[in-house]
DNA sequence: GCTGAATTTGAGCGATCACTCAATAGTGAG
DNA sequence: CTCACTATTGAGTGATCGCTCAAATTCAGC
């Protein structure tokens, strides 16, 4: 009964996240998106509504692509510290591939949003404040692990390791000198490891 | 000869910073500048040449504002470090001026322009890195006055500091805990206080 | 006042915006 | 093979985009 679908849609959202990903909800117009999806303006609208929705999705995808890639980050650690601070080294290594080297697309849809848009903002905000639960999470983790000291107050740290990661992607964003990328990020695992049980740093 | 100017290029300079860094260069149409600075479009051309234009001009003006802001920071404190310090717990404030509680226009600019707009992007880098050079330059001198341990590297402080100041400005952006906001403030100032003679941090 | 040059005006330009829908192409069921 | 049905098409929608320019307005010198 129903007709096979000639077109992919997971590939479709990845296309989309790209070109949202590195232009910006503004600056991202439908003829772009009908070139990066190979998808004419009516297939657009049928498979995902409108460009907000189709900007949500994407924002979505790439919001669950970030957190499955921490989670990964974080299995293959041998403690919490070293995987918190070696997901932050990640960020400093500007790679074959530009998807490290680019400032998060959730930072960046904060930025660029305004009341004029509210669903995109507010989902965004959402996405970041759960990235931020997570990471306290994981610093509770390290806490009750005894890898952190008793004082240590895994809300603020997991502030501060945030606003550390959106900042090294900016400057990964920004800077052309890989190795001053990669000794910021080098500082700011340091300082991670530094917060372990024996060395103050909050 | 000259028939005067019946509009004030200082308060429209003002007024389209304004408009421009709260919703970005894209978000921003004519008919915004149009009702904002009071002017009809013949006349914002005549005064400013292009869309473009002002923007530059405008984000000009952030910058040398923001300059001089950080100049008078500093003249008043009693040493540079202390100086620095505090110039980022004072983007842990947010007062009534709702300036402190906004993203830096440089980096937003930054974060959404592309090639399409090499002009505007690389003027904001220009900005940016002149900021920087900046910072550095204060390091050097608080180095030379003694304040920071004599293998101190003042580019990297620097760079540090930047950081700091960008992640804590999204930070005010985005939070709804004036506290949270200043709690991250202090401890980014604390992190510079501790850089002085007898505290290793980088 | 008057005149002439400089400034401001705002209707309107072509281009592009996000988006729609009648027509077309392609599929599974019989 | 044919038919019923749905996914896809792309020319075209009104609105808005950044921008222009001939006409109206405003002032300095006389």
């Amino acid at each position: 009964m129903t007709r096979a679908r000639p077109y992919d849609r997971d590939k479709a959202l990845d296309a989309a996240l790209n070109l949202f990903w590195q232009k910006g909800y503004h600056a991202t117009s439908l003829k772009d998106l009908e070139a990066a999806l190979a998808m004419k303006p009516g297939s657009i609208y049928a498979a995902f509504k409108s460009k907000e929705s189709l900007y949500l999705a994407s924002l979505e995808r790439y919001f669950l692509n970030g957190r499955d890639q921490l989670r990964r980050d974080m299995e293959s650690a041998p403690t919490v510290l070293a995987g918190l601070a070696d997901h932050l080294r990640g960020y400093g290594c500007i790679g074959p591939t530009p998807d490290t080297a680019r400032a998060c697309m959730i930072v960046k849809t904060i930025l660029d949003t305004t009341d004029a848009e509210p669903a995109i903002r507010d989902r965004a905000r959402a996405y970041y404040d759960q990235l931020r639960a997570d990471f306290a999470a994981y610093f509770r983790k390290a806490k009750e692990a005894g890898e952190l000291p008793p004082d240590a107050d895994p809300e603020r740290l997991a502030q501060r390791f945030q606003a550390d990661v959106t900042a090294l992607r900016i400057e990964a964003h920004n800077s052309t000198d890989p190795d001053a990328v990669a000794a910021l990020a080098e500082a700011m695992a340091r300082d991670v490891e530094r917060a372990a049980t024996g060395s103050p740093i909050a």
